[in-house]
DNA sequence: CTTATCTCAGTCCTACTGATATTT
DNA sequence: CAAATATCAGTAGGACTGAGATAA
């Protein structure tokens, strides 16, 4: 968060936009912190919680995090009693990573934090202005 | 960039807003690499060219860098004679950093990349969608 | 035997810290 | 002498690499 931005990249949109981001993420970062975890963990709570049991592999590509990473985070997330590991009957090579009702729980109040630190950044938009920023940035995604 | 997102992070405008910075930023870093730089070089360079010589000091408040990567970061854009030290008269401590004619015009080079990665990234938004995302991305920014 | 999955130790890179030199 | 500026060596933390273990 520079104090001041240099005139000439005010005009870049992708200039505003990663450092908006970066206002935005480090909220985020130091909410999460509070709670021990950091973005990683709430990527994988919110994958689990959205597509159900997944391997570890399968939530590195899908997540982009690289493998040896997708194992510290279950460690972590294991150790907070908030996802169980158990072997893959199919495939004994693989771990079944599962979601606690606990971890389930948890998520949810991440997603409300989330939310709400949202909802402050955007909070000098009109609700029809914060729609519409949310449409474009998922138009731009692609998803 | 995932390769895909979880759902329910989706509905987070935050979320949205810092994957499409990071698709963003990604494309943007592998052009600057590709000519010896990074982020902060740029950054540096558009400061200059706006706001004339400056110190290292003033440079690392403004831009949010730390005096020692300045320090690197200036000595980089030296070796490629973009920007030239010399000492303040009026304060031996200090160095004014003074952007060189080469420097200006590789830093209006880098604008117009970074203004055609910027197009390329909200080419799916029509002209007025555009400007409505510039506006309220600074708005949110309040600069 | 080769490949896939997970784990772990080690490495590399980046950002930051702390100490130093110089000037005010 | 105390504070400000720039430099630089060292540190800590994160992300990635490569090898090993187990299973297919």
């Amino acid at each position: 968060m520079p104090a001041s931005h240099p005139p000439s990249l005010l005009t870049l949109t992708t200039y505003v936009l990663s450092q908006t981001a970066k206002v935005a993420k480090r909220q985020l970062d130091a909410q999460l912190q509070e709670r021990g975890m950091r973005l990683r963990h709430m990527l994988v709570l919110a994958w689990l919680t959205d597509h159900g049991p997944t391997s570890q592999l399968s939530l590195a590509t899908n997540l982009a995090l690289d493998p040896s990473d997708v194992t510290a985070t279950i460690d972590d997330l294991e150790d907070l009693k908030l996802v169980k590991r158990s072997v893959d009957p199919s495939d004994r090579r693989r771990k079944l990573i599962t979601v606690t009702s606990r971890g389930e729980m948890e998520f949810r109040r991440l997603h409300v934090l989330a939310a709400q630190i949202s909802d402050e950044l955007l909070a000098p938009l009109s609700e029809r202005r914060r729609a519409a920023l949310q449409t474009d940035l998922r138009t731009i995604l692609g998803s």
